[in-house]
DNA sequence: TTCACTAGTTCAGAATTTATGAACTATAAA
DNA sequence: TTTATAGTTCATAAATTCTGAACTAGTGAA
């Protein structure tokens, strides 16, 4: 198992960071590792928001925002925890982060109050 | 030629901005768009940065910044004008679309100092 | 040590998405 | 008309992503 890789600080780009957070899955991964400060092991996540996400699914969704440089996963012992480097990333990207975190919540609302209210988008377009 | 589809505010999505967006090709794009105030065809940008792009490649950029919500196209006569959506982004989704392009501007100037500085990083990681 | 168990990674092929040349549509002007 | 320009659509090639199966690494017990 070769030894999991971290992006330096300035190699990290824009570019993979809106990658790694335009997937809805890895979006909530994220979300959720920000939110909870302490660190968080993968199979906390074998289901996410009410979908069952195969392992090897899961262990490429934490590479690809590991790679982005938006979180840091170290093994303890048998399982890995992984933290958000959202104050490195802060710094190099002002705002960033936390204006998509933001957009992110804002837009988690308006669903649930679209549920809530008995629209039936079906989110395929005309 | 059907007509172009724009979608309504509510419907526009994160996920779909940041895919839009993760693109270098089309941030590209996106920047000058928003940049150049005035409106902007598609023959403007056969070539981006140093890379000449196929029209129809262009062409399915164009459909999916528009696709995102993040441009309105219009056609003029026999070519069509983009101009950005960024005031009514603001709206649903404060500071993204700055937080965004600002990251853009902030990853471009650092790499426009590595290149001078003859630093020969290629991008691929070990 | 060896066995079993847990947590996660890696691999290879399937499924999906993206890129592009060729053909087509729409508008304008001669 | 015909010609030219600007861009779209289509079909398929190229690249990416998903996933089951096999593998690796650490822990604890016999």
């Amino acid at each position: 198992m070769r030894p999991l890789f971290h992006p330096s600080i300035e190699d990290i780009t824009v570019e993979g960071i809106l990658h790694a957070l335009s997937d809805p899955v890895r979006a909530a991964i994220y979300a959720d590792i920000v939110s909870q400060e302490f660190a968080q092991n993968c199979s906390n996540f074998l289901t996410v928001s009410n979908k069952s996400i195969p392992k090897s699914t899961l262990s490429q969704h934490f590479r690809i925002l590991r790679d982005a440089g938006l979180i840091r996963s170290e093994r303890h012992g048998v399982e890995m925890h992984n933290v958000s480097r959202c104050a490195e990333l802060a710094k190099r990207f002002p705002g960033l982060i936390h204006a998509i975190v933001t957009a992110h919540t804002i837009q988690s609302a308006g669903e649930a109050r679209g549920k809530k209210a008995g629209a039936k988008k079906s989110g395929k377009r005309a």
